[in-house]
DNA sequence: GAAAGTACGTACCGTTGGTATGTCACCCAA
DNA sequence: TTGGGTGACATACCAACGGTACGTACTTTC
């Protein structure tokens, strides 16, 4: 049972990510100021430092808010395939969904490596969007007569990931999305294709080893 | 012929970029102030107010001489070889080299899309290391008994773009570099191998309407 | 119902990017 | 040679911003 005044808190602290999460996704991190976020949720600076270690602590909330959201979105989208193939396809269409919402592009993408800088955006980032990610190149190639190892595979996760964003990137500025989105799933598509091929006629020859 | 004030001029401004270039690349964008810039080039504030526009501004300059220095470098890399191929596996290396620099990672991947915005750090990227990497991939995908059309093309080049990004992010902050180098050669080798098999087995049937 | 603590509000500070204005050396024409 | 004009800075200053110190009212607890 919550008392009433921790009810009253969270409802400002709720507030001021929201305000936050919308300002940030508007004008950037630096074009931000901590006074038009407080003016926003109708309170004073105060109250931010109080919840909040500083700009960068309250930026961090809304960017967990804006990932977890993504996250929730493509796992719904993944849940339902059987087939590792089939559901890497409904992956990579949700991903690029996702990454086309202006939050994700403003907060995520662009600000949040600079702000949280390398290490903190990677550990968010690891258990998001791309542990899904990572989940799905395992299914993938994970095979018995595979063998490759743990490091291999995050490799691959790796380039998968990045390609995948920046396909989405392509994606969000371009005049017709919906083209561009075919487009992106039909080159990844054809990626897969060449890989799966490769995956039945030389079963077992190992790349970890190719130089 | 360069007047005496010419060459006087020059040189301030080439020390204020050069300080500003290693700022940058130490303690990025908004930890690093113009007066530290001024105080290190031993000058003042309105020196590099006549030479730059403000702060985004020296920041784009020390930006594009990063981004030079990596073009150059990879193009050194690629022009020797004859085979597409090859070439590409030339250019992949020689890029995972070149994003390892501690000013192209901290400069133009961390801070240049939040500071110069998606739409500048686009247009800045695309005639240096983009260029190349596009001009690679066309190389290697447009032959004549494909169907590739333009926009597809560039689909697969963003897509190459972004994955070769995101695995040269990642070797460059690995225990082993060398290693981790090594690890990304072989995924894209894989992959690239795909593509080549996919290439000569089903040529002419058009990825372009696949869904 | 008093003591303690939470959840803020208020007032203030140092730093920073940016600007307005002054100044002096240098170039060029007469 | 010289003197006006201009480029290349230096100096002084400002507004905005992130952050801090401290005060206060309302709640919970005992």
């Amino acid at each position: 049972m919550k008392t009433r005044r921790q009810r009253y808190s969270d409802s400002t602290k709720r507030a001021l990510v929201d305000v936050a999460e919308r300002l940030f996704t508007e004008h950037g991190y630096s074009a931000t100021s901590l006074d038009a976020i407080v003016a926003g949720a109708d309170v004073t600076k105060g109250a931010l430092y109080h919840h909040f270690s500083g700009k960068q602590a309250i930026f961090e909330a809304a960017f967990e808010r804006i990932e977890s959201r993504a996250t929730a979105s493509i796992g719904r989208a993944t849940e339902g395939h059987r087939d590792p193939w089939e559901k890497a396809r409904a992956g990579l269409r949700a991903f690029l969904e996702a990454v086309q919402e202006p939050g994700y592009r403003q907060v995520v993408i662009s600000d949040g490596p600079s702000v949280l800088g390398h290490e903190r955006f990677r550990e968010q980032e690891e258990r998001s969007t791309y542990a899904i990610v990572d989940e799905i190149v395992r299914s993938v190639l994970a095979g018995d007569e595979w063998a490759l190892d743990d490091q291999m595979l995050d490799t691959f996760t790796r380039i998968f990931f990045g390609a995948m964003s920046a396909a989405g990137g392509s994606v969000a500025v371009s005049d017709d999305p919906a083209a561009a989105a075919a487009r992106v799933d039909a080159a990844i598509g054809f990626i897969m294709d060449g890989l799966r091929q490769l995956l039945h006629a030389e079963a077992g020859s190992g790349v970890t080893s190719r130089t």
